[in-house]
DNA sequence: GTGAAAGCGCTAACAG
DNA sequence: CTGTTAGCGCTTTCAC
C-alpha cells in the first residue's frame, strides 16, 4: 500500500503492481466477465471479443491470480502427490512421470514429502482437506493420516484419492506392480542358480511393498522347496546406510551364498560392505535388488534386479487421477509388468 | 453441488462440507475477526475468548482456507524452490535443509522442476508473478526466465530471491561454495599424484556452477604448471548418462591418466564404462568427482571427491530468505567450506 | 454473446 | 479487547 493507490501518477501503465482482471477488461472493452470467459470457454465468446481481450492480455502480461480463482471456483488445478522419502531416487522418474501428464493436462504439482518430523504429515492432509489441491496421489507404502483413524486425506473433502502402489485401505484406485510375483521370480532365478540359504533384506516395518516382497520372497523359497528361515531375514528400511550395515554383518556371516534385498539401494550399500571385507561377489554371494534405479546398472558388479516402469507408473497413475478429476470411471485396479534383469551380481552358488 | 444446498437436513453438523471460519465464531460465540486474531496474534485476544475459540476449532476440526487467506492477506506463506533436475541426487539433501527449516517457520516448499519442456519455466515464474509463493530459491545454474530478459522472477512483484549458487545477476543473495577454489584444489590432488595429462568432463554449457569449475580446474592446472588441452575437455551434463558415455570413449584414448568429473554422477558412470572395458581404475586411470553425493562412498573403487555441505547449505539459503521475507536484512553472500575427500579411485600416475 | 452483481472465506481497518 | 464492515480478484448465476 505504497503508491498504487493512485491509478495513473503520469507514468506509463507499468508500474501498477500486478494486472488484474479489470484492466484487461477495461483495455478491451468488454466486462470482466467475459475476459473470464474468454480463458476458460473461448468457444462463448464472439471471435472479435477474443481477440481483444488476447491482444489485452498481452499487451500488459495479465495473469489470473491463482488465490482468487481456487477461492471461487473452489478448485485449484493442483495436486498433491505424497511420498515417504524425497531422496530416495526410485521415486524420481515416477515423479516425472506424474509431473509431465498433470502439466499437459494443465495441473501443477505439490510434493508432500513424509520424511520428517510426524507433524508434517498433519500439514501434507491439510493441503488436501482446505483445498489447496484437488486431487492426491499415494505412493506412500504406510497408512496415511492413520493418526486420525484411517484414510482421512480425501474422506472429508471427497478429493479424489490415486494410490501407487497397493493401497492400504483397497477401496481407491490402485496403479502397482505385482511384487509379489517379481520378488517370487528373482527368489527363483536365485534358487535355479543353486542357492540353497539365500538371505532377505526387508523395507520398512509396516510398509505395503514391502509386506508383497516379503511374500514373494516366501513364495519363492516355497516354489523351490526351500526352507524359510527367520535368521536369515535383516531389517532394513530402503536406505543406502541400512544396505552397508546389514552388509557388514553379513561378511561376518559365512552362511547365506545370495542375498535379495528388497530395494536397489540397500543392494549397492550390501554389496559395497561385502567386497570391502573381501567377499567376492558374485563369487562367494550373489546380491540381487529391487527397481532398478539408474545406479544398479553402473554399480560393480552390476546389479541383477527387477525393473519396474517407474515412469509409466506415474504417467498412469496421473491419468487416472484426471479422469477421476474430470468425472470419468477410473479402474479401481491397474497393473504394470515388472522384468527381471540379470547382470552381474547373480551366478552360479559356490559347491 | 449435490445435496450439499440445503444447510442441515435433519443429522448432525457433520456432514456440511468443510468449516468455514464463522461456524467457529459461532460456537465460540464470538466474531469472525477475533477468531481470526486469536489464529493470527494470541496475546491480542483475552483468555477465555482464546481458549472458547480453541475449543470451537477442536470440536469442528476448523481449518482456514489458504486460498481465502492468501488472497486476503496477499501472502500465500509458501516458498518457490527451482531446481534444473528433480532427478539429480544431488538436489535431495539441499532439498531435506531447505524444507526443514520453511517448515519449523510455518512455511510450505512448492518445488518447480524445470526438467522438462520449456513452457513449463513460464508455469513456474509465474507462481511467483501472481503471489502463489512469497519468495524464491533458485538451486539452478543457469539464467532463470532469460526469455523475457533477465531475472524476471520477483522482478514483477518484488518477492525476495535467494540463489543457492553463484547466482547470474549477482544482485540477490546467494549462498555457495567455492566451487573454483574446490576444483583446484582437486586438480592440485590429481597433479601431486603425479599425474600430468588430466582429463576434464563438463557440466551443461551455460551453467555457472560449471563454469567455475572449470576455471577452477584450469587453475589448479596452472598451479602445477600443467599446460591446458582443450582435447583433454569433454563435454557432459551432468547425467549418469553422459558420465557412462564419455567413460566409453575415453577408454579408447590411452593418453590421459587421470580425469576430472565436474560432478559425482558422471565421474560413477565413467568409471564403469571404463572398469568394462578392462580399464583399471585407478590403475592405468584415476577418477576424481564433485559433490559428495551417497553414491560416491559406495562407488566400486569409492569415489574421491570433493565434499559440500548439502543440506547445510539448503537450511542456510532458506534461513537467508526466511530473513528477507520477514524484512530483516540478509548478507549478500554467505560461503560454506568444501572438503576433499580422497578414496580409492585416486592413485599415483602410472609411470 | 454479453454485462451487472453477488460472493467464495478470510483478514484488516476502523470504531467502540 | 472486541465487533462491524469492506473487499482481496476472480467466476458465475442471472438477466438481457
Amino acid at each position: 500500500m505504497d503508491e498504487s493507490d493512485h491509478p495513473a501518477p503520469g507514468c506509463d501503465a507499468k508500474d501498477r503492481r500486478v494486472a488484474r482482471i479489470g484492466d484487461v477488461a477495461r483495455l478491451a472493452k468488454v466486462s470482466t466477465a467475459t475476459v473470464s470467459r474468454a480463458l476458460a470457454t473461448p468457444d462463448r465468446v464472439s471471435p472479435e471479443a477474443r481477440a481483444r481481450v488476447a491482444a489485452a492480455i498481452a499487451a500488459i502480461g495479465y495473469m489470473p491470480n491463482p488465490a482468487a480463482r481456487t477461492l471461487r471456483s473452489q478448485k485449484s488445478r493442483m495436486v498433491l502427490v505424497v511420498l515417504p522419502d524425497l531422496a530416495n531416487i526410485f521415486f524420481s522418474q515416477i515423479l516425472r512421470g506424474i509431473e509431465e501428464t498433470l502439466f499437459e493436462a494443465g495441473y501443477g504439482m505439490i510434493i508432500g514429502n513424509l520424511d520428517g518430523p510426524p507433524e508434517k504429515e498433519a500439514r501434507i492432509a491439510a493441503l488436501a482437506a482446505t483445498g489447496q489441491v484437488d486431487g492426491a496421489l499415494l505412493l506412500n507404502g504406510h497408512l496415511f493420516g492413520q493418526a486420525r483413524g484411517g484414510r482421512n486425506l480425501g474422506s472429508r473433502t471427497g478429493a479424489p484419492v490415486v494410490a501407487l502402489c497397493e493401497a492400504i485401505p483397497a477401496d481407491i484406485p490402485q496403479i502397482e506392480v505385482d511384487n509379489r510375483a517379481a520378488a517370487a521370480a528373482m527368489t527363483r532365478h536365485l534358487a535355479e542358480l543353486g542357492h540353497r540359504r539365500i538371505a532377505y533384506v526387508t523395507g520398512p516395518e509396516g510398509n505395503v511393498l514391502e509386506r508383497e516382497r516379503f511374500a514373494g520372497f516366501r513364495d519363492g523359497l516355497a516354489a523351490a522347496s526351500l526352507a524359510f528361515d527367520p535368521a536369515l531375514v535383516h531389517p532394513g528400511d530402503y536406505t543406502l546406510e541400512a544396505g552397508t550395515r546389514i552388509g557388514a554383518a553379513l561378511a561376518r556371516q559365512p552362511d547365506p551364498t545370495a542375498v535379495f534385498s528388497s530395494n536397489d539401494a540397500m543392494a549397492i550399500g550390501l554389496m559395497r560392505a561385502l567386497i570391502e571385507r573381501g567377499v567376492r561377489v558374485p563369487g562367494d554371494v550373489s546380491v540381487a535388488g529391487f527397481d532398478d534405479i539408474e545406479y544398479a546398472a553402473v554399480a560393480e558388479p552390476a546389479l541383477t534386479t527387477i525393473r519396474q516402469p517407474r515412469r509409466d507408473l506415474g504417467r498412469t497413475g496421473a491419468a487416472i487421477l484426471l479422469d477421476l478429476l474430470a468425472g470419468r470411471p477410473a479402474p479401481a485396479r491397474t497393473r504394470l509388468e515388472t522384468e527381471l534383469v540379470v547382470r552381474a551380481s547373480t551366478a552360479a552358488a559356490r559347491t
